[in-house]
DNA sequence: CTTTAACTGCAATTTAATTGCATATCCTAT
DNA sequence: ATAGGATATGCAATTAAATTGCAGTTAAAG
């Protein structure tokens, strides 16, 4: 994989950049260590978020459970991941737009989980505005799509 | 608690009527236990959702754990639940209005997940219609606000 | 190069969820 | 009202997920 610093060109749509990992490691003063380093490229690697037991499967024989839990936990408290529930309570991790991409900062948006392959999209589109009953006030918001993804679509499996 | 078949005019808002639980499994064909209507006692009374954890620690003397997964599993299979995952990844459990208003079927309404008491409303507030990317087609959608409650607001704990 | 703070891996533990099976309960037909 | 069959429940055992403590290792600052 070729690290680049612009946004990509790519012929697919809601797809953001991705920064050099070490990169992302310095800047939010982490140690640079083989295992978050194999770690972000993995979850770079499909631009769509993955689960902890796909993670865990991939990552398995070269870094132990434990230490992928920890790094996984950091890296959201980093505000590197998001974590997204799926529809079992299982943790998926994504790379977004806040961290992907410098012109997106903070930027809340619409995941979409593929009911077919069950992977997880970061979309390009933006949580509208909602208003909250009196009483209630909301700090951030959430939303998931749930359907069939563009590749499913496709060539359904 | 007293069943009515009338939407109730209470002081509270974005609350639902709730009919009585015994009408509730024969409409779906449930056979009638004390197990099933006490879990849709326990889940009603309160008009906000309520957790697997916290209905174990509730029902734990009455009802046998594993009962209680599976009462749960059929509710929601029925549609008379909604199961709706908090940020743990933890299930809660919610009657929801397709199920509790009979001009309200299937409505996809905003969840409302308090980061204080950590209780989970049912708002009714609609999700707005979103565009999704081409090649992704939604079939459902599920907006949850993290924020602050009314009963937060007024007396933090 | 040395030293310290931080990270990793292993073992053990806790917690959550599922499965199989024997018993109990509901409900229909008589 | 009750007998019989289908379904639900409870218990025990199992599987899976996540956390904790600690000893040994590694990164990076001086």
């Amino acid at each position: 994989m070729r690290w680049t610093t612009h946004r990509l060109h790519s012929a697919q749509p809601n797809r953001y950049k991705m920064k050099d990992p070490v990169n992302i490691l310095k800047e939010h003063d982490l140690k640079h260590t083989k295992q978050r380093v194999r770690v972000l490229e993995e979850i770079a690697l499909d631009h769509v978020a993955i689960s902890q037991p796909e993670l865990e499967k991939k990552l398995g024989k070269e870094i132990d459970r434990v230490t992928l839990y920890r790094i996984l936990n950091t890296y959201e408290d980093k505000g590197i991941l998001h974590r997204i529930m799926d529809m079992n309570g299982t943790a998926n991790y994504a790379i977004c737009s806040s961290s992907c991409s410098e012109h997106h900062h903070h930027d809340e948006h619409v995941h979409f989980n593929c009911t077919s392959c069950f992977k997880i999209y970061c979309l390009e589109v933006n949580i509208p505005k909602m208003k909250m009953p009196a009483g209630f006030t909301a700090k951030t918001m959430n939303t998931t799509a749930y359907g069939i993804c563009e590749k499913c679509n496709g060539n359904p499996n």
